[in-house]
DNA sequence: CGAATCGTTGATTCAACTCAACGCGAGTGG
DNA sequence: CCACTCGCGTTGAGTTGAATCAACGATTCG
């Protein structure tokens, strides 16, 4: 297990990639006090209606956030990968509104809000890091907004799939067409307002049609310019390399 | 027409209900150089793919923000009301993903992005207030993922409708019975992911078990708390009234 | 008055859901 | 070590919520 000099140094560069950092900024964020703490796969990390006290850097693993409607539905509205902050919201909205739980077992590092917040307004590259990784997040929102909303099961599956393997690579995780995504059928259709029925139809004509690999609980892709032109996938939503 | 200093009270008025401001935060806001400008219904405000200068407060009408998919699918991401900002993810993300569009004759101001954010950091409490906006504004993207994915028709319809007239109310413009949408049914059903037609006969139900009532091109709501148990809605993701 | 836009309604189709059964691999415990 | 369970994936049959297609009515505006 790394310590948490360590880990903040991987937060460090992730905000890096988000806008310019003084060496100043970078000592500012490693030297943040913080807890490490790890989570069994289905572990929640939060619950709606709770007041957590720090945010959390996704150091390894899988995490996805939910919301459960009133018959009883649930809705997944994010995946994270490691390097990702899983919920800078609650720096300055004090009650969660939805739920956030492992996928797969995961660590995290726990920072306290007040000290991010400090951190945000005395080292404003750090704010502005921070602010537009909460604003990017945003956007790919509202991608989802247009792809439950606008894209059939076949494009919006693709769609998540591209997403996900493009995050992944983006944050040094290795080549996208490498990428194997640990979710159940089940979790997928959650997470595309989708029954794990069709998702397993339509998962199969995807990998009949040549675009991706079924693996035992994961989904591998094997023709990535073929899955993003069903998907409608361009990372432009995603921000990247852009300050 | 109001001068661009009454307007800018209008915001600090709003950001004071996000961040307690002093006295000295206020005049700051109120003294920014801002330009009003007036915008015709179905004028678009800005494109997908620009790089806007400016962040724009809405001073009065109603603006909506979409995207396009592949099939030439619309899907309306957010629907804005008198003192919403409406943009201020442009300030620390330069190209715009998607496209903003006003819904009635509207009127805005326009702040430089290197202005709101100057003051943001040599002002903290507008910061934050700004911050918490822009997070506020996620956490209903995050609702909406769920009112789309896993909502029906009716519940999703319902929803909308509750929303948008508690976020009227919220901004002083007028009791949330009184007030009324003016969407067509078939900007309803882009905002909704559903066709014009099935909204015209989900409206119809609705209207037809007292819930709602029809006028024109616009939708008032009759029954406030039947209308809010079919759709789900409690107000806790807008995250009113909590600093 | 004519054109355009939007709302309404009916008939039909289809994408996705529901229900149900069965397969399969990973654990687990007797 | 094998039988058992459990979670997840797979498949088929039938149903349904929403889409599509098409026509027509109402309102607004030039």
């Amino acid at each position: 297990m790394a310590d948490g000099e360590t880990v903040l140094a991987e937060l460090a560069k992730r905000l890096e990639t988000r806008g310019a950092l003084t060496v100043d900024d970078f000592t500012a964020i490693t030297t943040l006090p913080c807890t490490l703490r790890e989570f069994e796969p289905n572990q929640y990390l939060l619950r709606e209606g709770d007041r957590p006290k720090f945010c959390s850097f996704l150091v390894s693993g899988f995490v996805f956030r939910h919301k459960i409607v009133a018959d009883g539905g649930r809705q997944i509205v994010s995946v994270h990968t490691a390097g990702d902050m899983i919920d800078l919201q609650n720096m300055l909205l004090p009650e969660a509104d939805h739920n956030i739980q492992a996928l797969t077992a995961s660590t995290v590092a726990q920072i306290l809000h007040e000290d991010a917040l400090a951190l945000s307004f005395t080292h404003p590259n750090v704010g502005k890091a921070l602010w537009r990784e909460s604003l990017i997040e945003a956007s790919i929102f509202r991608e989802w907004v247009a792809n439950v909303g606008r894209r059939d099961a076949r494009a919006r599956t693709a769609h998540t799939i591209c997403e996900l393997a493009t995050r992944r690579e983006v944050a040094g995780l290795g080549a996208r067409e490498t990428y194997e995504l640990p979710m159940t059928q089940e979790q997928l259709g959650d997470a595309l307002g989708l029954t794990s029925v069709h998702v397993n139809r339509t998962l199969k004509t995807l990998q009949d049609d040549g675009l991706i690999v079924r693996r035992k609980r994961s989904v591998a892709i094997a023709n990535w310019e073929g899955l993003r032109a069903v998907a409608d996938f361009t990372s432009n939503y995603l921000h990247l390399g852009q300050r």
